[in-house]
RNA sequence: GGCCCCAUCGUCUAACGGUUAGGACGGAAGGUUCUCAAUCUUUUAAUCGGGGUUCGAUUCCCCGUGGGGCUACCA
């Protein structure tokens, strides 16, 4: 006798994809998966200003890209379709009319700046600011009247008195307290549908059972649940999320950085790496932290995600996604990492193509430091490029390592096969030989061949560097004036 | 200002009203590679404050404080 559970993400596809949506989504996902139920994809495309095609194709890809595939929607249709609001007119309308037949609906003629000296006022004596239901008074006379003389109006929902109480799946039992709500709008001047009608009526045509969606919505719901009641449906479950915040604890927004998913597909994390770090944002497993989406999607439940505001942090999404990557065929990584060596002009398609094995032993070498792929520039960098770039402390000090680069130079210069194992063994040699070891001798060492003081061993290093570059940089130190070198 | 929501290590979080308050990220220390990084091991650190209820509160209730969201003819 339980229904199906039916859910549905709608977002507007007003520009990128938001952090918080995309939990949104992949929650409302997971749930449908769970109860074996369908998840929805609804564009709400009704704000002129900002919603465009463009945006809603982007929104469909990365959509598909994330894996969080839709059974209903624009693309694959479905029952219910129109699935975007803009092609839903004629439904707003219609119920629309049922609303006024109830008399549950006036028009309101007001203008903004009067509304605006009302809203300034309550707040002023220490109100909420709503509607003080001015226009309900109007008689049909007066109606008549103003709209002859061309007066525009909206129309507003007569809310009725009463506190309402909901039943929310994450949070509980929440209360909006009576005289609250003040007459809000459902159509604009320009006829069209505002947010609080469409939703309503789309996702009660849609029979959607659970409205799972970000806690900005919390104080909407109030107004939906008399739209569900006026319009005779029967009002879903909620559960609204809590907000992700930045690290200062401000929701996060643009000024915090990146905070939309295409920057993250664009810096290379995998898509499961990155639905995995979100889904913690307010979820925890049972048994361990790393889980596929089917993982998820078996162990997800609304009543164990949490009520409280998570900070995004981008620490912990990197150590996520170098989880991912490790598990990645050094194949696959070498060649998903290739775009970003080209685009970083280090290391161009044709070169892979010659050397791509020598490619994935670099790749290799460095795998486990990346989160995403885009890391792949900055951790091999001086493989590719002899410009290295030393700080100015950094210049001082390899100054100073004249002889020793001296001599490393001699000692490679002697090995006849240049591998891993001949040149550790030159350079205990030449630590023996110099009286130096541990950091004084692999720390100058390693800044020469790589311009850092980190990294991978130098002893997988150098092998791929060869034996004529690892020459090279050490000769650099080794001329009296080095005060040239960059 | 008003309404609503929230409150456990720095961060993400776990804990039928009974646990030495657990795990993960990060940090620190150590082993290993004669260096950093990586890796392995160990470790660090928390129940916002005050009242209740109870034999017993992280857990339930109230107040305070703090944080957040919403306050549109945006969604």
């Amino acid at each position: 006798m339980s229904e199906t559970v039916r859910v549905r993400f709608a977002p507007s596809p007003t520009g990128d994809l938001h952090l918080g949506n995309v939990r949104t989504a992949l929650y409302n996902w997971l749930f449908a998966r769970h109860m074996k139920g369908a998840f929805i994809l609804r564009v709400e495309d009704t704000d002129k200003e900002r919603s465009t095609p463009e945006h809603c194709e982007n929104l469909m890809d990365i959509m598909t890209w994330l894996g969080l595939k839709w059974d209903e929607g624009p693309r694959v249709g479905g029952p219910h379709e129109p699935y975007l609001q803009s092609q839903r007119t004629e439904l707003y309308e219609y119920h629309l009319v049922r609303l006024k037949e109830r008399g549950l609906v006036y028009p309101c003629y007001c203008t903004e700046e009067e509304l605006d000296l009302e809203r300034k006022r309550q707040m002023g004596r220490g109100h909420m600011p709503k509607y003080g239901g001015k226009c309900k008074k109007l008689t049909p006379d007066e109606v008549k009247k103003l709209d002859a003389d061309g007066k525009t109006s909206v129309l507003r929902f007569a809310v009725p008195p009463g506190e309402i109480v909901m039943q929310d799946e994450v949070r509980g039992e929440v209360t909006f307290p009576d005289d609250q709500l003040g007459d809000f709008v459902l159509t604009r001047s320009d006829k069209s549908p505002t947010y609080n009608f469409t939703v309503v009526v789309d996702d009660a045509l849609m029979k959607v059972t659970h409205v799972i969606r970000g806690e900005d919505h919390l104080s909407n719901t109030p107004k939906q649940i008399l739209l569900y009641e006026a319009l005779g449906f029967t009002p879903p479950k909620w559960a609204h999320l809590s907000i992700i915040k930045g690290p200062d604890g401000q929701k996060l927004s643009k000024r915090h950085g990146e905070t939309s998913v295409e920057s993250y597909k664009a810096k290379g994390y995998l898509p499961d790496a990155f639905l995995n770090y979100l889904a913690l944002l307010g979820w925890a497993p049972k048994s361990g932290e790393i889980l596929s989406l089917d993982q998820m999607a078996a162990e997800f439940d609304l009543t164990h995600v949490g009520k409280s505001g998570a900070i995004f942090d981008p620490v912990k999404l990197h150590w996520m996604g170098s989880q991912y990557l490790v598990k990645m065929s050094l194949d696959d990584l070498t060649r998903a990492v290739l775009p970003y060596l080209a685009d970083a002009q280090l290391f161009t398609r044709e070169q892979a193509r010659a050397r791509f094995d020598w490619l994935k032993q670099v790749v290799d070498v460095v795998r486990t430091s990346m989160g995403c792929f885009s890391d792949v520039t900055k951790e091999t960098f001086f493989f590719f490029s002899d410009e290295l770039h030393f700080e100015p402390a950094q210049s001082e000090e390899m100054k100073g390592q004249k002889t020793l680069m001296e001599a490393f130079h001699k000692a490679f210069n002697g090995i006849s096969e240049f591998n891993g194992d001949n040149f550790l063994q030159a350079v205990k040699e030449v630590g023996k030989i110099a009286g130096v070891k541990g950091k004084a001798l692999y720390h100058p060492l390693r800044l020469a061949l790589t311009g850092r003081e980190d990294g991978p061993e130098l002893v997988r290093i150098a092998p791929l560097l060869g034996k004529a570059e690892v020459l090279k940089r050490l000769m650099i130190w080794t001329v009296d004036d080095v005060k040239t070198i960059k």
